[in-house]
Order: C-alpha cells, then sequence, then structure tokens
DNA sequence: CGGGATATTGATTGATTTCAATGTGAGTGG
DNA sequence: CCACTCACATTGAAATCAATCAATATCCCG
C-alpha cells in the first residue's frame, strides 16, 4: 500500500544519518532511523489522505509538511507543520484523520504502524517516546486553539513568527518553507490579513522583510508582548 | 483501544473477541475504579490549575468538567468539556498546560501520575489505552481547530449541538451542563453570538430551547448541513 | 416577592473578509 | 539580455459578520 502519488521511491532502507543533533536519546528517532524506509516526496505532492488507511507513521529528514483537514466546501485548517526531525502520522485509529502534504521537496522516513505498534510493547522507551509525542502533539493543539478561538490577527501573526523563530533555533533571521496560503490556513486568516499584518509589523519596525519568505525579527520583545 | 478493521495490524497478542454491542474492557477505566480516590468539587471550583504540578490523573464520574487557558488579559478558550466516563489531566510535562475546573458538582476518581505509568510499564493494556487516550484527545482538538479556525457562528453552534447530542446519546433532547459563556468559550463566540445563533436555529425549526438549558433537535439534518 | 445572576434582544461599531487591481520575482524562450 | 508569463504577494475599497455597548427579560433561590 505504498502507492503514493510522487513518492514510493528508494524502499530499501539504507540507514540514514539523523540530521539535527537531538540532545537527549530518542529512541522513537532511533526505531526509524534504523527500520525506517526513505521516501521522497515533491513539493506540494500528497504524503497521505484524510480517510486513508493509517498504516505508517513518518519523521520528516529534510524539507517540510503540513497536515490539515477541508470542509466540504474547500475551507481548510493546517493543524501543523512539521520540520526536519518531527513526527507526523500517529493515529489512534486504523484511519488517517487529515491529509499530509509535502510544502517542500521533502525526505521523510517512514516505519510501519504495526512494527513499531509491536516494537512498543516490548521495549518502553519506545512506548514512552509514543506517550511523549502524542502528548506533545495535544499541547501545541491546545495552543493552538487558544490562538484561534481567541487571538486577533495582529497577534496570530506574532505568534506564528515566535514559532518559527523558536523552531529554527536561530532567533534572528527566519526562511519560512510556507506560503502565504499556508500561513493564513494554519492560523485561520487570509492572504489578504496575513500580508497586511505583515507589512504592519515592519511598519512598527518589529521584523524586516527582505524578501517574501525570509524574515528578520527585529523586536522579538514586541512580537512576544502581542503574544498576550 | 486499538480498534482496528478486520484483518488489519498484528498486535503482539492474539486479539481477545468482544461481545458484540457490549462495551469493550477498559484497562484504564479498570484501574481508575480499583485505584483511584474518590474527590468531589462544588460547581465552579478549580479542579487544579496551569502550571501546578501534574502529579494526578483524573476521571469523571458525576458531573462536569472544562478545560482551559487563559490569555493574560483574560479572554479564555475552553479545550474541551469532559463528561461521566471521560478522562482528563494527562500531561507529558511535570506541569499542568491548562487549567480544570467543575463546572456543574462533580466526582472525579483521582489516579497518581506515577501509579498509572508504573502500571503502563508493566501492563501493556494500560499503555494502550494511555496511548489511545491521548490520540483520542488529539483528534478532538484537531476538529476542534478546524472549528475554531474554519467555521462562522452558525457553523460551530451547530456542531456543537450535534456533539453534545451524540455524547448524551440522545439525539433528541440535550441537557447542557454549561452556561453560555462556557459555550461561548469553547466555540470562540461571544454569549451574544451565541445566545442570537440559537434563536435564529430556533427560528429555522432547527431546534427547541424549552429551557436555556434543554434543547431539543428537533431537524438534525439541518444541523449536520450546517456541520460542513 | 425581591434580588442577583444568567440569558436574550437591540443598535452600533469595527476587524477581518471579500472583491478588485497592482506589484514582484523566478523561470522560459526568443 | 530582455520580454513574457505565471504564480504569488501586496495594497486598496467596500461589504459583512461578529463584537461591543446597552437595555430588558427570565430564571433561580432565598
Amino acid at each position: 500500500m505504498l502507492m503514493h502519488k510522487s513518492g514510493d521511491i528508494a524502499t530499501t532502507k539504507p540507514v540514514v544519518p539523523i540530521p539535527s543533533g537531538m540532545p537527549e536519546v530518542d529512541a522513537l528517532a532511533d526505531a526509524f532511523a534504523v527500520m525506517g524506509a526513505v521516501m521522497r516526496f515533491e513539493h506540494n505532492s500528497e504524503i497521505f489522505g484524510e480517510g486513508e488507511p493509517a498504516d505508517y507513521f513518518y519523521r520528516v529528514v529534510k524539507g517540510a509538511v503540513r497536515t490539515y483537514k477541508l470542509l466540504n466546501d474547500g475551507r481548510r485548517q493546517i493543524s501543523a507543520f512539521h520540520m526536519a526531525g518531527d513526527i507526523f502520522g500517529l493515529e489512534a485509529g486504523a484511519e488517517h484523520r487529515f491529509t499530509a502534504d509535502a510544502i517542500a521537496d521533502t525526505t521523510v522516513l517512514v516505519i510501519k504502524r504495526s512494527t513499531l505498534m509491536a516494537l512498543a510493547a516490548r521495549d518502553s522507551d519506545i512506548a514512552s517516546g509514543l506517550w511523549t509525542q502524542a502528548t506533545g502533539d495535544l499541547l501545541r493543539a491546545q495552543d493552538h486553539m487558544l490562538l484561534l478561538g481567541r487571538k486577533n490577527a495582529h497577534e496570530r501573526v506574532a505568534s506564528f513568527l515566535l514559532e518559527m523563530a523558536e523552531r529554527s533555533a536561530g532567533l534572528q533571521s527566519v526562511e519560512l518553507p510556507m506560503s502565504r496560503q499556508d500561513i493564513a490556513d494554519y492560523l485561520g486568516l487570509t492572504i489578504e490579513t496575513v500580508s497586511r499584518t505583515l507589512t504592519l509589523l515592519e511598519s512598527e519596525a518589529a521584523i524586516e522583510l527582505p524578501t517574501s519568505r525570509r524574515i528578520l525579527l527585529r523586536d522579538p520583545a514586541a512580537l512576544r508582548r502581542l503574544n498576550a
């Protein structure tokens, strides 16, 4: 069932060195490194779709992934962006509850759900890694609910920029892997509002926009103040 | 309970056939029943606060609980309502990431986090129960993000009513345990908008409001259509 | 019956969306 | 190298949905 649109490539599993040196031992990451198959997805291609069997778990090696849900009329809510090192695709049920696709050309490690679950039953480090992952996802989802339910556009964009800055480890300059439409669908706004708000933040000297994908945080404290 | 479709995933142990139509064995619920301490909280009292040590897990026996986050200026986002049978307070980290309080006079079972984690390390049914709980919470959080990010007031209220109806098992009549303010803070709206929208739904003959806490779903299909 | 909290309804404002151009930048082919 | 294109982003003007401000109305409980 590894029939994906554009992926489905190198499936003999060479052990790929894990990028992003994690400080602590991560049994889950190890499992991916040892047992995972490498797959590549090109920009905008679907990794899995809502409703498909959730037979695999994924770990981003390179690139970026968005996971989202759609309403029947096409409105989209991106629930998370997944960058290098992130795990996604975990499900309780048999089916994926959201769609995942590659924002940029992306490499992922894939591991069979059944394999990982079997491992978890024997290895409590794996089980606890899964637990940490799931509750961490939940934590982020709860923060995001607060943003979507209660923050205004200004605050949403500020929160987003700070989140991206933290995740790229460099607090000075951020290279965004996603389009304005993706940002809008993550923040529950329109592209126009995102664009206007970025311009506003620039006029407030909080940020600078050398290009549309690169953002310099000139005054992170100002952004943090907006973070409420 | 890792519910899979027919010939799905091979789990480590043989799957015990479950009597049809009967509730399945819930190791987590059992653990609470056997090892949990009973605690009572009266209407509007706090069960735990954001930032406090997360040393206990909870299961609602009677009553209802809201879990939420606050912004510094008091804006509140309720992330979930927990009714009889529901488990809440699970955390990956050492501290609670949200506040929980009793919506009505409420009885809960409390179990020490360390106790449950130790149990989980030995009993894979417990571990899998925790897993199911966490991913189930995540699933609901994702659906709620879609609601908060992309649905209009009409759709939010309709979704809410359907959710409550499902959870009270009776699709005809729903007794709401929470106030309009709670509903508003769950749906990311104001009390006025919730109130107006309910009135509107009544005028559309989709629902009836005998009292402010009791709602009759006259035309669930109409609500489902709004659910997008 | 009175009083306080909760809910509904009304009038108005305002933030964000929608509709509509215009601008920009990367890639292509002449 | 430049003109062209196409996708993406920004900016402007108008419309709209929900919030806010402001009265009532209703319920619950003494």
